[in-house]
DNA sequence: CGATATTATATGAAAATTCATATTGTTTAC
DNA sequence: GTAAACAATATGAATTTTCATATAATATCG
């Protein structure tokens, strides 16, 4: 039982290249990595991860409409109305058209999607502390203040000058 | 013209809930729209997301087998297998078998797909030094340094104890 | 050596995703 | 008040992706 090496199938040179330092692939590879950890979790409460992240993002928000929720959880518009379809099949959620605009269905989550995510968030934050320990006290604190930052430096942008 | 609060939709109570300070959460909405602005310059090059990964890839690493590209470029094995194939059809790419091991498929770039990689990769330095600018000096080598030890920490977790 | 386990890649078939656009409701400007 | 612009969601159809598993080559163990 060989321990070591696990990803270098080949024996190549090894210099170390442009990927290894590029900040959109460290981002990418460390979200990757960091995710798929979790993602077993999620697959055991029978959740998808789309549908784990739209019921988080219900968490916070419950009643968001459609186009919000998309942004938010991270995924394309017209895909997110079929998840929604799937999960209001499921009896995850629950869609109501807004009163106030009949274009907007805003989402709700059903009690069972509220149980459900109300027992796995949970197991995230727990998940999320033992990650933060292994880094340190510090080095968790320096990932999320540089992630923080990096965001509000991307939102500008958009918000910024068309 | 109103450029202020573009993602916030509706009028939602807003009090700061779980997600907006959840590490995977800013991990991967980081990753997703720092790699969204870039994605547009992959496009123009006539390139799909997984397509510039994998030569970027192969920039490092020319010869791969498919089972590593899959790990580095971060997509699962039977998709790349496919994706290797369309590129090969494209002509960017070209497949070997390797003498020593039957079994392993060693992927090269063509020259077209090199001279493809070598236009966008300098592309892909620019909108990085430019982002990086614009977190300030510390701030981008905070960045790069903090995921970098997440990455170390995560590979470690993977190789260490089973 | 031969059986068995293991590794690398490929593939069928169901399901998910994308992209462009249709549909429906609302706001704006005259 | 109505036409034109805009906004939110849905949908058709082609393509991609996934998942499990097939296939093929190599390694291991008795």
């Amino acid at each position: 039982m060989k321990h070591f090496n696990t990803t270098d199938q080949t024996d190549q040179p090894r210099k170390t290249g442009f990927v290894d330092d590029y900040l959109l692939y460290l981002l990418a590879a460390a979200s990757d990595a960091a995710s798929a950890q979790f993602h077993a979790h999620v697959r055991k409460a029978g959740l998808r991860v789309p549908e784990w992240r739209v019921l988080a993002c219900l968490n916070d928000q419950d009643g968001a409409m459609i186009t919000h929720l998309a942004q938010i959880a991270l995924v394309e518009q017209s895909r997110l109305t079929r998840i929604i379809v799937q999960m209001e099949e499921r009896g995850l959620v629950q869609r109501a058209n807004d009163p106030s605009d009949g274009r907007r269905v805003r989402i709700y989550l059903s009690d069972a999607g509220r149980s459900l995510i109300t027992s796995v968030i949970p197991e995230a934050r727990a998940h999320e502390q033992a990650l933060l320990a292994q880094l340190g006290e510090d080095g968790g604190t320096a990932l999320k203040q540089a992630l923080h930052r990096l965001l509000e430096t991307l939102a500008q942008q958009k918000g910024g000058d068309n």
